[in-house]
DNA sequence: TTATAGTTTGAAAGCGCTTTCATAGTTTCG
DNA sequence: CGAAACTATGAAAGCGCTTTCAAACTATAA
């Protein structure tokens, strides 16, 4: 039955690196015992300076690396913050993956990402696995599942949540200002003399889908600009529905001088669409986009968006979380939208 | 000094979902030993069907989940698997990490992302990061470490590198055929009639830059043109440098009438650059890149390019990873690079 | 029928660390 | 100066699981 043996029994080697050590060497090696040197990796008490420096000298010369699943089980933390995350090839989410990355790897704790692909079951079924994993905390980028169930979750760990707003005990939430954002892209593109502008709208089960598409509306409202419901074409966040929506737009025969997509990659496609038409941006149509993820700026023409921090959403939310976990209120706050403008919008001719 | 208390100090409550069972409940529930169980969760041994069966009926009825901690801690193993990336959110590695999540996934291993940002330094912390926390083996998605490097942590842990030619014991290298794929792009160009074929350059110490280099040449040796090294110009695999070479390159007063870059955020910078000076594509230039990302079907012009299948890539290199901790020999073949031709290369006029 | 080999199962010893608990060693105060 | 109150430290008990090791059976052979 040991046939199903490791790599481990075929070539390995001499141990070299650090990790090797047990913190009894380190023990005998400082003459101390190791509830002390234990104490001192955690600062769980106070240690005399002679013994710290013993300490501090053998755990140097034996290049000890405390073993975090004996950490672990022992003391009941894993120093891993579990990631929700939609998809990990995401441009958007991508940023934010690294921001976290960023904030949570000084302080000693590793994220571990687990994708959703924009389904409540399937997200319920990472939150799973992190609970298994025995995570000290879960961050959960937007996504699907349900408020009650990311309560209930928050009961046990302690949980942020982005792009929804959201009150619980343990359970922190983080949320961009969509509504300001589609309100500031649909001003910009008033401002430059649009009237007719037509919405490329994002998921309908997106909340902030429907918070931007408020936001356009409350523009056009500020303006007294009608609300035209024919203006408006559903979209799914992905560059083809961007470009689908074009051509619905273009079929119902509906003029409109500017375009404001939910999101970037649908605008991608909406620029890609109106070119295929013979249609130029921003000659005869601007277009505003959503996020201004990195690749915006080299788009042709450069990309007018409302920029969306990912990285620093990402930063705030395991700034939040670390908080949570030292049993802080997080006081961390999402910077406001702000619009972009660059060359895909321009004053309406005529 | 209890003042640090978590989280859980402040508003923890009942444990209701699995996780929370030992697997001495399950023994106790089952009326076996703990070892019979452990033997069954494991395969460890034969057991009799009736033990068998009243333990399974015990899990289910618990809802019990192993403790991956105390799994590692006793059984010297921990499920998981590091992954040294060079940034998350890189288009094209998050597609590879998507796939490498997707194979390791169904076997309940998961994978444990680090970034080295294309920073030896940075990487070889990665990887005590990785040991520290007691991975089974690690998948190193190129980067700049130094063959030695891996082939040592190879002693200890089982490895799977791509993006270099590597043989060791413990090690299996994947590479993808950069050569053949600079090599078919630059071809490309060539039968459409071009002779004078820029080349933007990508990181000098890449391999798989150089490799692509290599092709260009390759490829315009085979059809008799003399390779002129004024034509290429260096990048570093980002926008911004192929917008710089495009610069440099029509400064040069170099003629060309195609561009090939070294991939394809590179190109999307040319392709800017080429439009600020007035220079359509493809009809005054034709542009080819490499990669074949998600956003170039979207670019515009939608833009040829050497498919390089990311996310295929990040399933073999995580199969391989399995079969080398099966203790085989991998059995795993990178598929030959593929030419997408799109809009932005055409005949040359004339 | 008894000795011998072959199975299944349980007891118990850790894996490396944290954390009570108890013990010396110091201070402080009446 | 002795009792009371602290402090710094070590011994030892786990955390939940894997894995020898040996015991208890069952099957086979002599």
């Amino acid at each position: 039955m040991k046939s199903k043996s490791t790599i481990r029994g075929t070539p390995p080697a001499a141990a070299h690196s650090p990790g090797v050590q047990t913190l009894e060497m380190v023990a005998r090696e400082a003459g101390v015992s190791p509830s002390t040197v234990s104490r001192i990796l955690n600062g769980t008490a106070v240690v005399s300076g002679l013994k710290k420096q013993a300490v501090d000298e053998a755990i140097a010369k034996l290049g000890f690396v405390p073993n975090p699943m004996a950490r672990g089980l022992a003391g009941g933390r894993t120093l891993s913050i579990g990631v929700v995350t939609q998809a990990i090839d995401s441009p958007f989410y991508g940023a934010a993956l690294r921001g976290i990355e960023d904030e949570l790897d000084p302080l000693g704790y590793s994220p571990l990402f687990v994708s959703g692909h924009w389904n409540a079951a399937a997200e319920a079924r990472c939150i799973d696995v992190l609970r298994s994993r025995r995570v000290d905390g879960i961050i959960v980028l937007t996504g699907r599942l349900t408020d009650q169930a990311l309560e209930a979750c928050a009961k046990s760990l302690p949980v942020v949540v982005t792009g929804r707003t959201l009150a619980a005990p343990g359970l922190f939430s983080l949320n961009f200002d969509n509504f300001e954002g589609g309100r500031l892209a649909t001003r910009h593109l008033i401002e430059l003399g649009h009237r007719r502008i037509a919405f490329i709208a994002g998921d309908q089960d997106h909340p902030d889908a429907n918070e931007r598409l408020r936001g356009y509306r409350a523009a056009l409202e500020a303006a007294g600009i009608a609300f035209e419901p024919a203006l408006v074409v559903p979209g799914d966040y992905h560059e083809v529905s961007g470009l689908l929506a074009v051509n619905r737009l273009l079929e119902s025969q509906q003029h409109f001088s500017a375009i404001f997509a939910a999101n970037d990659q649908m605008a991608f496609g909406a620029s890609l669409g109106l070119q295929r038409r013979s249609l130029r941006v921003p000659e005869d149509v601007s277009l505003v986009g959503f996020d201004d993820l990195p690749t915006s700026v080299y788009a042709i023409p450069p990309l007018s968006t409302v920029q969306q921090p990912a990285y620093d959403l990402g930063r705030l939310a395991a700034t939040a979380m670390l908080q949570l976990l030292a049993g802080e209120v997080p006081q961390v706050v999402m910077p406001a939208p702000q619009l972009v403008s660059r060359e895909s919008s321009r004053r309406r001719p005529g």
